[in-house]
DNA sequence: GGGCAAACGGGGCGCTCGTTCCGTTTACTT
DNA sequence: AAGTAAACGGAACGAGCGCCCCGTTTGCCC
């Protein structure tokens, strides 16, 4: 929830002036209902659409954030943020070997990207032009990612002949199957980390 | 070629009106410059951009096609057709035995996408809608591949758990993960082969 | 409680794009 | 060669949507 944080820069450090009270509240209630409407219809909905869910106007939303795409920059860099958790704590768990945790990550990944359009999109789009803070947020889930992979491949989980990249790549093309796919969730998932045993 | 023919109705039989000899030329234009444009950048071409390609206007556009759908429709429906066509040819050849004839296709069919934005568009997308044409062609190559799928299943060359629309959905899976993956062509989906085998 | 800057909100602008309309041109007929 | 209906083309319409402007409201400080 650190997009709940009041000021959007220098938090510690006292800047200028501190927000006004309504503004903090409908900053947070922006956020929440563009939660909501990006995990439900991603890009597509419309921005007037979020701003009548947060009960707020329009010009509101766009004191709090420049453009529609940096709001959902900021949705989604909390996403990305978790999920570098995630991975971050599998890789510390010593209780599974190496493939399971590679798996697990793998598998919470896609049926995660399943339940929230958004984070499916951000991950197909190309990702140019993104703001510092959602740049490091996708740095530190590739990271985590990364290093589940290699310790994977040293244990002989996963064919060593590929890339964080190209497990990226895999990922968006598991999700796009498992979205075409209507019963039996996670199948498509199953048969393409089949593939990548070695 | 058939939507290179110049009547949309009623080829053989003498309909009311055989078409004047620049309307059949305007509408091959126009099917030429759709074909190009919507395999270059898909649907999101602007309907104006095909008919400054075509060298007509926009009007003449939709006197031959009612809608941009419609106009879509009628490229996708010739590249189903000709997927079509090739998956009963392998179909017909005894030289290859079944499982090769199976991932040949399988092949086949995503690095053909690969160069045409349209047809994976088309793949992906639901697919409600269709005009009866389109839907013909779907189907037929539906049940081509499920056709090969079979013999290569019975072969024991590719797992029996797999239905033909799961497969449908790999494809466009495969798809998704070939265009995010910049290097080495054909890797994503090598990688998804590698799953579907038994 | 009065003053003031900050925040609000929604009407409106500008742009894109699918679709339609209609005055003009062009191919066929006799 | 003239008449006619089919076909043309591009200006114009309308809907959707991102973004901005500005008159009004509201929280904050003295």
């Amino acid at each position: 929830m650190t997009s709940h944080d009041a000021s959007p820069a220098a938090p510690g450090a006292p800047g200028p002036r501190p927000m006004r009270a309504d503004a903090v509240r409908n900053r947070a209630k922006v956020l929440d209902a563009a939660r909501a409407a990006f995990a439900a219809e991603g890009l597509a909905v419309p921005l007037d659409e979020i701003a009548r869910r947060a009960g707020v106007g329009a010009g509101t939303v766009y004191r709090h954030f420049p453009t529609k795409e940096a709001l959902f920059e900021a949705v989604i860099a909390d996403r990305l943020l978790a999920l570098a958790g995630d991975a971050e704590s599998r890789l510390a768990d010593d209780g599974v070997d190496a493939g399971e945790a590679f798996f697990g990550f793998f598998f919470a990944l896609i049926e995660d990207a399943e339940a929230k359009a958004d984070l499916a999109e951000a991950l197909m789009a190309a990702g140019v032009h993104l703001q510092p803070e959602t740049r490091h947020a996708a740095g530190r889930l590739t990271g985590g990612f990364s290093r589940l992979l290699e310790r994977a491949q040293r244990a002989g989980a996963v064919r060593g002949d590929v890339t964080v990249t190209e497990l990226h790549a895999l990922v968006v093309g598991a999700m796009a199957a498992e979205k075409r796919a209507a019963g039996e969730p996670g199948k498509m998932t199953r048969i393409i980390a089949d593939g990548l045993r070695a």
